[in-house]
DNA sequence: CTAGATTGCTCAATCGATGAAGCAAGAATT
DNA sequence: AATTCTTGCTTCATCGATTGAGCAATCTAG
């Protein structure tokens, strides 16, 4: 601060020679093994306190170049704003400085040029493992890694060549459809089948929760019309697009919605509000995600709420383990208690 | 993929083997000055073919130490888990790259050492710029960057020593103050003052919010009693508490409420529910943040939403107008369209 | 036919940190 | 007193990419 204006930052060959000794004394002692190589400690603390003086920083470039292992982990996510990614990232970036990693992220908004370019730059970063969260193409990903000798994992979608961690939607389907059939029966009177609305119908999540909705229908004895399965997409304004064009139809729509996000609920509940159904106590929604908004809606929305801590442990047990087998490892989903209607 | 598995990763003197040229050559294809070194396109192609086929990924640590620019750009965060910071984090990413720059992104939750050793961090990885968003010590991280020659600036709460982006949080807390009391004019009769909840009352943003929120009172005649004004932090359980406590003192609570951020509404929201006044119509709330499903909490919630691609815009400017005085920019917050009650 | 220019490359130093190998001086052992 | 051990350092090669300097071959101009 009270420093001239320097343009070269402080290297460990300045500090060795203020502190009239060599640069691999300066080193030794700064990255804590001067034990090991028999610095006295006079010299030690000479050193470390010229260092704090001078504000000297590590050159990670050159310590990185010359170790061979970097401590870095990478995670590739598609969209910060909402709280199940946003949930993800600050976990992982805790559980990673925990383990004495540094977690590089980066956002890449479910394009799959983004994906390939970010996982190229983090390889070039030398990243020890890669995690690829809701990819588009997580293979393709597993094969850039593996070509570079680095782990690759996947969280939220599974891919066929590197082991995933995966929320089980199946079972996670199948009691949120349960509850809101319960709920549905409870208000209306009767059992009708709900409408299925967001998400993707090609991604293993979404034909997951597919699977788990039908299943709990077919339980409960009610059958469920294909048209009433709408995997729009994700995006808000997709799910409302899709609700007015089932609505155009002109049979009515169901009363009760299974909605694959809180993404995809922000459109329904665009909609919802457009067609005057804002307070209509006759709607029985559910959603596979959480948000704590979302429970103070009001309509005792059901919510799965995605257990992030419980598939972040999962991931660095992977990690710890060295398991690089493609198995695809499913973490069960918290439904919180029922909301009170 | 094919290639069996191999420890060292493919270096540019692999390919200099493999296209039986130099490393300098191959280096200057692949970083794009080859014409400007007068390689012909010939061996150019030859080498990007193979570099392409051995899945080359360069190495950035040997390639920035020898660089003088790293093109790396800092942020620190305190929290990912709110729209607002959500959106900061990928708006700058955006921008970032948009420019060519790397982004990293380290979330600090608000603790002043982890903030200290992520700003050491980001200088060891030779950032080029580190932005402090929400920082509890801006000046001391301005500090350890200008200690290593690093320009850094302040978004979200300003700093003294280094450029400032803020939202305009009088201008933004006076017109919602003012709006808040004209809702609660408008659904009890009469204008009551209103209560304030959330953020520290330490920080420049709060208090910067609380003088807006006087002023408007003041504007339209309104006396604001000092009890009314509850700065107990940001956190979700604050607010609840902080609402407990201030109900036990025995008066009754004000029906309208400007409560200081999403997070702190959270916990206002569960308070409310807690209370029983889920669906009371005579609670006049206004939020200074924006977040989807508040618009649809149906309570007529008035929000002010930062506007985030604004200050980031302006972050950018500064950066590329190599400005580092401190000067303190403040960006005008949008007001929604008044919701209905 | 030759001086000079141009083309197309290679050589080698360099960035900053690291750690194996080595060396000098003093301490301990025989 | 001679030998070995220990302590406390220093020297130097190395990591992979970059780039100024330089060199041989070919082309051009006179």
């Amino acid at each position: 601060m009270s420093q001239v204006k320097q343009t070269k930052r402080t290297t460990i060959y300045d500090l060795a020679e203020l502190a009239g000794t060599s640069a691999s004394a300066v080193s030794a002692v700064l990255n804590g093994n001067w034990k090991k190589r028999r610095i006295s400690s006079q010299l030690a603390e000479k050193i470390m306190r010229i260092a704090e003086e001078q504000g000297y920083a590590l050159n990670m470039q050159a310590s990185l170049l010359r170790r061979e292992k970097s401590h870095i982990i990478g995670m590739i996510v598609p969209k910060y704003d909402n709280r199940y990614f946003g949930s993800i990232v600050e976990t992982f970036e805790d559980m990673a400085r925990a383990r004495g990693l540094f977690p590089i992220i980066t956002c890449t908004r479910r394009d799959p040029q983004l994906e390939v370019e970010a996982a190229r730059t983090m390889l070039s970063y030398q990243v020890e493992c890669l995690i690829a969260t809701g990819a588009t193409d997580p293979d393709r990903i597993t094969e850039m890694c593996a070509a570079a000798g680095v782990r690759s994992l996947n969280l939220d979608l599974p891919g066929a060549l590197a082991p995933s961690v995966i929320s089980d939607n199946f079972a996670g389907a199948r009691e949120l459809t349960r509850r809101i059939l319960r709920n549905s029966e409870q208000r209306l009177g009767k059992m009708e089948p709900l409408l299925f609305i967001g998400g993707r119908g090609s991604d293993h999540n979404t034909a997951e929760r597919i699977r788990g909705f039908r299943e709990a229908h077919a339980d409960l004895g009610v059958a469920v019309h294909e048209e009433n399965i709408l995997a729009c997409g994700y995006a808000p304004e997709k799910a409302e697009k899709a609700l007015d064009e089932r609505a155009l139809v002109g049979q009515t729509l169901p009363r009760g919605m299974f909605v694959n996000s809180t993404i995809s609920l922000e459109g329904v509940m665009r909609w919802i509000r457009r067609s005057g159904h804002l307070d209509d106590r006759s709607l029985v929604l559910g959603c596979f995600d959480w948000d704590p908004f979302v429970t103070l809606l009001g309509n005792g929305i059901e919510m799965v709420r995605q257990d992030v801590p419980g598939m972040l442990s999962k991931v660095f047990e992977l990690i710890e383990s060295g398991a690089d087998k493609p198995v695809v490892i499913q973490v069960p989903p918290l439904i919180p208690e029922a909301q009170e209607a």
